[in-house]
RNA sequence: UGGGGUGUAGCCAAGUGGUAAGGCACGGGACUUUGACUCCCGCAUUCGCAGGUUCAAAUCCUGCCAUCCCAGCCA
């Protein structure tokens, strides 16, 4: 067994985007569902595991990167093992080398960080206990559980049936049990090729289940292990190693996903008939599947390979390295998984939900600044040339603690285009001609015109400003409906920000007949050039800024040079104007 | 008559025999130096369908329908 005791360094720095050093993992969700209940219930007076204390485990594949389905599973992992006072290990599943980099292992682990969560020194890998999975092999084969089959692929598929016929059984299927059990010690020897033998569990061909069907247990595979290196040439399957690692690892309750409930009666198989000394149950729960986006590790890849979009973390998908270069921070990712829910119904949750819990985190720690995105010039006609004033505003209007920053006023400002209308719709109430209008934190102004190019657009507007509404502060008795944000043209720092928008155009793409590529929405990225406040050229806010009246918005975390801005929208702000 | 699951609003989801919580979305209003936030109000006479039991059924029984997963020497 082969704790990876450094592992007490792989802690992600402290300087990380979504998550402040001092946040502490906390909840003011109520978090009740069966896993709960059953748990409860087990844990109990003359309960399953009476007297024992809840140990659960999350347990990757090291072949990619964690998506937010997984998150869901690390919240209910690590989640439950907290409310009862017990632990969770982090367990690589690596029995399959050839799809395995210990590259993906790190990634997984600043993840986890990432939301929140840590395992102490209970770290495993599957590969930890191959040689306790072998023992357990050689202990079936003693007792006639378990046979070398010389079948070939091909015949393993023919003999195990249809969902409709039962399988027959193997001609191998009563070798003498001596025989079986020199064969896989000579297995383990590296004496034969892949694919000469394999070692099957002997439970039923009939069975309606197809794991029943004598599943093969172990293969040959002369494939480096990125742990193990060549110490083995046999590797143990999922369904063998999974429920020995777990009693291994002292593992309660094994936390899956539903599409191993017909798994479960080979789980309990094997956890019947190898001696081990525990006894963990499995609990499926259904899998978190989100709109507009896919979570299938195929499909992930393959726009990564593609080149379709800009690595794992790119921001427009679902991965936790893409959400942290989003801008998502931890909290609203476990208060979204929290609030959805557990059960066993497959679900699609709506991707509003998971914007709607973004937005409420930020809307309480981003600290608020002034961007204009498509800008138009804004003259301010009665406001003297050359003369600049400073305004100290609040980083986070209504928490002091979150303090200040200047901004400067002069006469040629920069505003949003849609901010101005030559001939307003009903309701607008932003500038046009004759109607007074605050700009944010400085004044109230009076729009006087605009002037316009040949072609008719709008070039500049012109505007006077109220000396007496200092700070933005309206007169007595004075009601200005509308607020705009606004920039000194002056100190106005260019930055390039990036729009983002559904990577699908479908609700459901996994479900679409189409080829998904047909599906990608062409302009799930827009970058532009804006301008923003010259105070974030060297603030670095953890949690992002919301840039007034337009979103939220993160220094983009790996495009970023003091001379060249990137901002990631995170997500907009919602916007109930209806012209 | 393969096996195993699941059906409560547009999307999640409580509910476990006593008369349909909550959130998201949506619609309306109040407030507002962000058309944001916040705050009010509205949003399932009905729980996949049909029978049955009961004073009483989303909850119990029977039948049906829909839908998801399983035929890797992947996890």
């Amino acid at each position: 067994m082969n704790h990876d005791r450094e592992d007490k360094n792989t802690r992600i720095p402290a300087v990380v985007y979504g998550v402040t050093p001092e946040e502490e993992v906390t909840t003011d969700n109520e978090i009740n569902h069966f896993i709960r209940d059953m748990i409860e219930e087990d844990m109990g007076p003359g309960g399953r595991y009476d007297g024992l204390s809840v140990h659960t485990r999350f347990p990757p594949e090291p072949n990619g990167f964690l998506h937010i389905g997984h998150a869901k599973a690390i919240v209910i992992d690590f989640g439950m093992a907290k409310i009862f006072n017990g632990l969770c290990n982090l367990r690589m599943d690596d029995t399959n080398p050839v799809k395995e980099d210990e590259s993906f292992v790190r990634a997984i682990k600043d993840d986890i960080h990432w939301l929140g969560y840590d395992w102490d020194e209970r770290f495993f890998h599957a590969s930890d206990f191959f040689e306790e999975i072998y023992k357990g092999a050689e202990e079936l084969i003693e007792k006639g559980f378990a046979f070398v089959c010389e079948q070939t692929a091909e015949e393993v598929r023919e003999y195990r049936g249809t969902l409709t016929t039962p399988g027959k059984n193997s001609p191998w299927r009563d070798r003498p049990k001596e025989e079986s059990l020199d064969l896989f010690r000579r297995m383990r020897q590296g004496e034969f090729p892949e694919g000469r033998y394999t070692l099957r569990a002997k439970i039923d061909m009939e069975s309606g289940n197809m794991n029943l069907r004598d599943p093969v247990i172990y293969r040959i595979q002369f494939s480096h292990h990125h742990r193990t290196g060549d110490d083995w040439c046999i590797y143990p399957m999922y369904d063998f190693a999974h429920p020995i690692n777990d009693a291994l690892e002292g593992i309660t309750h094994s936390l899956c996903s539903l599409e191993f409930e017909d798994h479960r009666p080979l789980y309990d198989w094997v956890v019947s008939h190898v001696t081990l000394p525990a006894k963990p149950r499995q609990v499926e729960f259904a899998r978190l599947d989100i709109s507009y986006t896919v979570m299938s590790k195929r499909k992930l890849r393959s726009l990564v390979e593609e080149g379709l979009v800009d690595g794992w973390d790119d921001p427009r998908l679902p991965t936790l390295c893409g959400l942290r270069r989003r801008g998502y921070t931890p909290r609203a990712i476990r208060d979204f998984t929290e609030r959805n829910g557990v059960s066993k119904v497959p679900s699609m949750v709506d991707i509003r939900f998971l914007e709607h819990c973004l937005r409420e985190d930020l809307n309480e720690r981003a600290p608020r600044a002034m961007a204009v995105l498509d800008p138009v010039k804004l003259t301010i006609t009665n406001y003297p040339e050359g003369l600049e004033e400073r305004f100290t505003v609040a980083n986070l209007p209504g928490q002091e603690d979150a303090g200040t920053h200047d901004i400067t006023f002069s006469r040629h400002l920069l505003i949003e285009r849609e901010d101005f209308e030559e001939d307003p719709p009903k309701k607008y109430h932003r500038l046009y001609p004759g109607n007074h209008v605050r700009l944010r934190g400085a004044y109230i102004v009076h729009c006087t015109g605009c002037k316009k190019d040949e072609a008719g657009n709008v070039i500049e507007v012109l505007a006077e400003y109220d000396p007496e509404t200092k700070g933005g502060t309206a007169r007595e008795g004075q009601k200005v409906r509308g607020t705009i944000h606004w920039l000194d043209e002056e100190t106005a720092v260019p930055a390039e920000v990036r729009l983002y928008d559904h990577l699908f155009t479908v609700e459901a793409p996994d479900e679409d007949e189409r080829d998904y590529h047909e599906l990608l929405n062409p302009d799930s990225l827009q970058a532009i050039q804006a301008f923003v406040e010259p105070w974030l050229l060297d603030d670095r806010s953890l949690v992002g800024y919301q840039f007034m009246r337009l979103g939220y918005f993160i220094h983009d975390s790996q495009d970023n040079g003091r001379d060249h801005l990137v901002f990631n929208r995170s997500v907009p702000l919602k916007d109930s104007y209806k012209p």
